[in-house]
DNA sequence: TATCCTCGCGATAACGTTATCTCGAAGGAT
DNA sequence: ATCCTTCGAGATAACGTTATCGCGAGGATA
């Protein structure tokens, strides 16, 4: 057992490959042989070099290794909210692992500037590559690093000022499946409360929403609220739909969170008798009264195939920008069979 | 814009501070003092400098950086979800944000080997620190790094084998509080299920839940559940519990999952007329009928604190270990208040 | 036995950055 | 005018690893 050196400051200096060279009296290209697993090397040597290895604890620093090989078998989710339930994050977690990379997930949390510090940090980090859920209004700033060569991968949205490949859900299809649904209930003033139509994703549920009004020759009017997701704008819009003239006796929501806030708003009571379909699955959707019917995401593939098309860019940098569509499926679960 | 080298792989080869020294026609130390901000250097070389950084688009390598100075100012966090609803994760990356440090996320997912793969990769990054909510039965294998320096703080449970900083919730406290509640509705016959007394929060619960018993001179016999938090284990201990011979009345689970399995065991009809605390709080606890009452971790000061001690930890490696024990509170819903 | 490979280990350069040291020029004091 | 100090920039080493190259020993072939 050899006592760990301390330098200046008064902190252990860990061992490196060239302390284990000399305790095992080889030489140092020796040590990264075994410590790579590499068959050239002699078994007694292995022997020599796994024991000093152990006397020293010697553990291999994997920045320098990552320094000198180019590569750090890293990949980097910048997403919205991690640690708040994100199927699709725990989906790109576990085909990182099963492709041998670390993922490195960090939140964006709703800020353009954070999402821009982040970005920036990961391309510095020098990421094998980087999937991002994009929040901000224009990433031209990457188009430097892809110019260099860092893949990158957009989910659930594309991003604005760069041609990157993505993967998102059929939002379109799925509005059109929530108001075929409600209308097959017999429901003919259906309202929409979503996000801002400042996001693509939102801009193009709204429009899927009005379409569908336009093509059952219902009226506009009234019906249609995107915006900001607070509890007082949502509140808002649901008294203009629900209590005017000529109420709403069904509603699409655009988004779990306007969902939740729709939910809050009416309390449960009221929403008992309000049909209700919500775009997103919510947690704990099984257990509400109703039980909530949803167009859930088909969230574990959207992660899977935002790990698949940024490995498949890794490894081939020059291959045509591609855009995935998945489909959404519709979840009958009470709330939205309510008759009109 | 001068063009791109390629590396004979054909991948794009980013430029350096001696491409960008070569462009402004300076040192490659000047380089480095500006990009940190070094004020002694003459306001015409960081002109010069800055103009060739943007020709360029030169972005530093924060991995040889890192190697160079020995710090990552990034510190790891070993959860066992992320990408589930994690307070104390939020809370670790909101905290750790302000402190400058990076934060880099992993989850453990309920699997030992796991952990112990992500503790031992964190190690080989050299991390400045790590925060780690335990799972595995014994982490002594971490001894060496622990000797070797490595800052390494426990969350929600202490660990075993080794000696490091844990903050956790007053678990004895939560438990009773839980039991004293239901107590003074009315509820004479009070049962409990939860975790498996393989950890230690589960053991501490479980415990504190058969002190309450015998405090208030009830039998425990029949009345205390801990086990696997899997469906059917739940639903048996909570048949045994309700429909034995002297049925209980109220209960008390032991963390979120058994909350949520035991609603969805009952269905909605039963679960309104059983008296239920909930250690941990559920999501959506609010929309539920009647509203979950809860003993509520407070998980955003637990996050907090963990960085504050791994902080403390990395500034001064020799301070003694300490233990954080963090008061819990009961919420008051409606579930909690049925009459026995 | 001489020659040619082949195999396995060692010396050394290199990855991209920061830290240490050197050195030249400028400015003030004697 | 000379010396000393100060200031700012450049040359070079170093961080800990892997890649390239060289070289000596041993076996196969002529």
């Amino acid at each position: 057992m050899t006592r760990a050196r301390r330098d200046s400051g008064g902190r252990p200096k860990r061992p490196t490959m060239v302390d284990v060279a000399r305790e095992a009296g080889v030489a140092l290209r020796t040590v990264s042989r075994v410590v790579n697993q590499d068959p050239t090397v002699g078994p007694e040597y292995v022997v020599k070099v796994e024991a000093a290895i152990a006397a020293l604890s010697y553990r291999p620093d994997d920045r320098a290794r990552q320094l000198r090989t180019g590569v750090t078998g890293t990949i980097g989710a910048a997403v919205r909210r991690i640690a708040e339930v994100n199927p699709e994050l725990a989906a790109i977690e576990r085909t990182a692992r099963d492709a041998g990379l670390t993922l490195f997930a960090a939140s964006t949390d709703f800020d353009e500037t954070r999402e821009h510090d982040i970005l920036i940090s990961m391309c510095r980090q020098r990421l094998d590559g980087i999937i991002v859920e994009p929040f901000g209004e224009n990433h031209a700033y990457l188009q430097p690093e892809l110019d260099a060569g860092v893949p990158l991968v957009a989910m659930d949205r594309p991003m604005s000022g760069i041609s990157v490949d993505c993967v998102m859900s059929d939002n379109a299809s799925g509005i059109g499946m929530a108001f075929h649904h409600l209308h097959q209930h017999g429901h003919r003033r259906i309202a929409y409360i979503g996000d801002s139509e400042r996001v693509l994703s939102g801009r193009e549920r709204a429009a899927a929403f009005r379409a569908a009004l336009r093509a059952h020759g219902e009226a506009v009017e009234g019906l249609v609220h995107p915006g900001e997701i607070t509890p007082d704008r949502v509140a808002a819009a649901l008294d203009t739909a629900l209590h005017g003239p000529d109420p709403a006796t069904a509603l699409v929501t655009g988004n779990m969170d306007t969902t939740l806030a729709v939910l809050r708003h009416l309390g449960p009571q009221a929403a008992s008798r309000l049909a209700l379909v919500g775009f997103d699955e919510v947690p704990l959707a099984d257990l509400l009264q109703p039980a909530l019917t949803v167009i859930a995401q088909q969230t574990a593939e959207i992660g899977r195939t935002a790990v698949e098309l940024l490995r498949a860019r890794i490894a081939d940098p020059g291959r045509p920008v591609q855009t995935v569509v998945v489909p959404v499926t519709l979840k009958v679960r009470g709330s939205g069979e309510v008759r009109a």
